[in-house]
DNA sequence: CCAAGAATCGCACGGTCGTGCTTTTCAGGT
DNA sequence: ACCTGAAAAGCACGACCGTGCGATTCTTGG
C-alpha cells in the first residue's frame, strides 16, 4: 500500500471513531486534521469534498462491522445458535468497538430527515443489515429451531428494535440494567419464535 | 401575555419543529431567525445563550408531549386500555405532530455522548417518560389485566425499544409496514404480559 | 542518487456560527 | 398624546466551517 492510501486509511479509522460520537455532520475536517496531526488542507486533499469524506467514513465503518460482526456470525453453526451469535456480536460491537456506540444508530437518526447521498448509503446499509438478520433467522427456521411459519421479517424488526432500545438505555441513560433487560427481551423473542 | 413573551412562545414553537428535524445542535440561531422573520440579534435577546435556547426548546417540547400524549393517556380508564392509549398516542405524536418525528428520539441520540445541561435535561425527561410507562403498566397489573408478577420496568424497556424501532423503520427506512410491524410486536408484548 | 510525481503544508477566500453593543422602533400606562 | 421601558434591529467581533491554490516536502522507481 502506498503512503497516500496508508494515511488515508488511518484518517478514516479516526473518522469512524469521531463520527460515532458526534455524528457525520459533527465530524469536522478541522478536528479530524487535529486528531490525525495533519493540516486541514493536507487531509482534505485525500477527499475532494466533505460529502466524499462522510461517504468513505461510512464505507469504512461498514467494513469494520463486517469484520467484527458479520463474518464471525456466518462462521457459527446455522440455526438459533447463529441468531444468538449475531445478537451477541452486535452487542459487543455496540459497546466495545467504537467510542461512541454503534455509528449506524447515530447516523440513522441524524439523516432520517436529510436527503442526499449519505442518507442513501445509510439506508442501503441498513437494508443489508436487516436482510442479514432475516437470512440468519431463516437458517433457524430451516434447521427446525424456529417455527416453520415464523415471519422472519417481523422477527428482524423486533431484533432491531431491541438494538435501538439497548443503545438508548445504555448510552443515554447509562442504565446498568440495560444489558440484562435487552437479553431478557431477546430470550423472550427467541422463545416466542421457537418451534 | 406581554408582547415579548408572546413572540418568545412563537419562536420556541418554531424551534421545536426545527430541532425535531435537524436536532438541537443543528438548530441554529440564524435559521431560526429567518424562519420567524426576525433579526438574529432580536431573536437572540430573548435567550441569553444558545444553550438556554436549547433548554427552553426542550422544555417547550415536553409541554407539547404532555398536552398531546400524557394528559389524554391519564384520562383513559386504568388498565390495559390505558397502556394501549399511551402507545397509540405516542405513535400519533411521533408521526403527526412534529415535522421531524419525535424530538426526544433525535435528542437522545444526539446527546448520548455530549455531557452538559442539555443532556441532563434530556435524561431527566426520559426518566419521567419511563416512569410514566411503568406507572401505567402498574395500573394494568392492579386492575388484573396484567400478571401480578409482571416486571413493569422490563415491560417499559420493551415498549421503549418498540418506539425506537418504529421511529427507525418509519423515518429512515420509510418502511410502509413499520406501523403494522410495531403493532404486531406490541400486541405480542401485551399478550405475554396478560394475566 | 536523482528526477518525477505524490503527499502535505501554508495561506487565503467567503460564509456562517454564537455573541455582544448601540441604536431605533414600538407598546402601554397615564 | 406623550413618556418610558420593552422589544427588535443593525452592525461588528472572533472563531471555525468547507474549499481552493501555489509552494514545499517527501517517496519512490529507475
Amino acid at each position: 500500500m502506498s503512503k497516500g492510501q496508508d494515511t488515508k486509511a488511518a484518517i478514516l479509522d479516526d473518522a469512524v471513531g469521531i463520527a460515532s460520537e458526534v455524528g457525520f455532520t459533527g465530524l469536522t475536517i478541522g478536528q479530524l486534521a487535529e486528531r490525525t496531526g495533519m493540516s486541514k488542507s493536507g487531509l482534505f486533499a485525500h477527499f475532494r469534498s466533505k460529502e466524499a469524506l462522510q461517504l468513505e467514513t461510512l464505507a469504512r465503518a461498514r467494513e469494520r462491522l463486517t469484520d467484527v460482526v458479520v463474518r464471525p456470525t456466518l462462521a457459527t453453526p446455522r440455526g438459533v445458535k447463529r441468531v444468538r451469535a449475531l445478537f451477541d456480536l452486535w452487542l459487543y460491537w455496540a459497546t466495545e468497538v467504537l467510542e461512541g456506540g454503534c455509528i449506524f444508530v447515530t447516523g440513522a437518526i441524524e439523516y432520517d430527515d436529510r436527503p442526499g447521498p449519505v442518507r442513501d448509503a445509510l439506508v442501503q446499509g441498513e437494508r443489508d443489515w436487516t436482510e442479514l438478520i432475516v437470512t440468519v433467522a431463516g437458517t433457524a427456521v430451516s434447521e427446525g429451531d424456529f417455527r416453520a411459519d415464523l415471519d422472519t421479517e417481523q422477527f428482524a424488526f423486533q431484533v432491531q428494535a431491541l438494538m435501538y432500545g439497548f443503545h438508548h438505555a445504555s448510552r443515554l441513560m447509562h442504565d446498568p440494567k440495560a444489558l440484562e433487560r435487552t437479553r431478557v427481551a431477546f430470550d423472550q423473542l427467541i422463545a416466542a419464535s421457537a418451534a
